[in-house]
DNA sequence: CTTACTTACGCGAATCGTAAGGATC
DNA sequence: GATCCTTACGATTCGCGTAAGTAAG
């Protein structure tokens, strides 16, 4: 058995089966892929591709065990790896966040600031996606930490964990008649004029749904963003009252709006980082969460990741 | 990066840091080992091993880290054989239980009786052991299961589950003066005879001395022996008064002798099983635990392996 | 007829064992 | 002097790529 093989094994069945597609992403030939797979299935004495003449169709059941534990291994080969640059050079290294734009906007300059000036030879990246998409990234190893607010949760590969909790505030005009409310502010008042916000899938855009939902208001949503900057654009212009988290806000910057808090009418949202379970982070990323969560010491973050498992084997 | 290497490696550690008694263990030549590991020092770009001179002296910091990860690939690659087994012949193999006498001659024969007609083509084995040689073969993966009640916490590759409570009973001739006691047993009638119990670090032997200890007893223990049958026999000589697990009094085949609970006097002992944490268990050893212990669903086991991981890192 | 996998074959590289060399205890 | 590891070298094996063959859609 050799690593080789479980690595043309694990590509085949994330390529769709194809083995002609997997030996081309691995810059190998077809036939040597074939050929290690079949020595693999000889060794271990199982089928683990099902093969409908000379095509693969689909995976066995041992090939499904089998293919779990490859996927496994070959990330801790990786992990051998990444301790070797770790030793090596202590100091530097890279680290890729991926998040989305509300995160990088608002939320992570602070921390980038601090990190950079800790650790100048690291090389920092971010990634920006939909939290799907980070997700992802983040399982297949194209970035090594994942901050986002909803839909990252269901991934058995990463392990989540609270960063802080947030909640909403209304943007508009300064001269709009919200702004001179003397009562406070109720879900109906907001659900009186055309409103901005996100895009569905992004920053807790399902708890503002589910509010309006549950005080039986049908809002009019005439646009939605996936980022605040072309929220606060639009509100300017007079288009809507916007609804914008509330670390968006930023009162030296933008002029002309008013945010009124509105943290009573939504439930609050939880930002989340994530890392896959089995990776190996890098001192420095540990350093890099704790920045961003206090409470986060590496203590708590690699308690995390050995326990609280679910993966339904 | 090769298994072999890492096969190499991790057989270097276990054999004291000797590269020639790895190479004997693993019927290859002793050069092949030495540069095996540097070709994979090269590639990973660390030293594991500190040598002085020609001699290998100590393993490095990030020596340390790579084999916790080398021994648990090459674990996971065993696993990989093992699922091949297991789909080949799902109703064969074998199972290898590690345990101490008592366990072995009074707890499992029912479990053993029942495993055996619904798995005939498993064979079975039961090795010996006091409880830290049990634990170490499962360590080593020459054993699938430990049973035992002592000594088999602290080794945090095992997943330990409790199995059930049991205590003590003081067996005695059945003319001895304790028989006719009218008012309860104490520990100070107990330890005004000569005693017969467990070898220290077995049976849950540290529980009988506590007990006399926070009494204020000095007890004269004239023979210690492993296994409940050599305490009876001494006791049916006459030699003194034993203290045996509740569970080994056979009111059958123990003629002569009086069995009297004492489950008042000791702290009850819990009998564990230990697994592992990242082998690949059969279908058929969940059974096993199953049946030995049925609160212990293959749910509940596979739950318990997963979490509960404090291995200090 | 195209796509996709298997078989066959030859090259180059890597692994392993033997033998000799040097350091440490 | 004994033990233990490294270096050197040759034989075998192994993995990989090219080319041809065959089955499915």
């Amino acid at each position: 058995m050799k690593l080789q093989q479980l690595r043309y094994l694990v590509e085949v069945a994330k390529q769709g089966l194809n083995v002609s597609e997997a030996a081309e992403k691995l810059h190998t030939s077809q036939p040597g892929i074939s050929k290690q797979i079949r020595l693999l299935e000889d060794e271990l004495g199982v089928q683990i591709f099902i093969r409908n003449g000379k095509r693969v169709v689909d995976v066995t059941a041992p090939g499904r065990e089998i293919l779990r534990i490859s996927e496994r291994m070959l990330m801790q080969a990786q992990n051998l790896k990444r301790i070797g640059e770790e030793f090596v050079n202590v100091e530097g290294g890279s680290l890729t966040i991926a998040t989305t734009h509300t995160q990088a906007r608002y939320a992570l300059p602070k921390t980038i600031k601090a990190f950079l000036s800790r650790y100048p030879k690291v090389r920092l990246s971010i990634k920006q996606g939909s939290p799907t998409q980070i997700s992802e990234m983040v399982v297949d190893g194209e970035a090594d930490i994942a901050i986002a607010t909803e839909g990252i949760d269901h991934y058995p590969e990463l392990a989540m964990l609270d960063c802080y909790d947030w909640n909403r505030d209304i943007v508009v005009p300064q001269d709009h008649p919200l702004t001179g409310l003397t009562r406070p502010l109720t879900l109906a008042d907001v659900a009186a004029y055309p409103l901005i916000t996100y895009d569905f899938a992004f920053t807790g855009r399902n708890k503002i749904n589910s509010a309006f939902e549950a005080a039986g208001l049908a809002p009019n949503v005439v646009l939605t963003a996936i980022d605040t900057d072309v929220i606060k654009t639009y509100v300017s212009l007079g288009l809507g009252v916007g609804i914008i988290a509330a670390m968006a806000f930023e009162p030296d910057r933008d002029h002309g709006l008013v945010a009124i808090d509105a943290g009573h009418l939504f439930e609050s949202s939880t930002t989340r980082i994530g890392v896959r379970r089995d990776a190996y982070l890098r001192g420095y990323a540990f350093d890099f969460i704790s920045l961003f969560a206090p409470q986060l010491s590496r203590e708590i973050v690699q308690g995390a990741l050995m326990c609280e498992i679910d993966d339904g084997e």
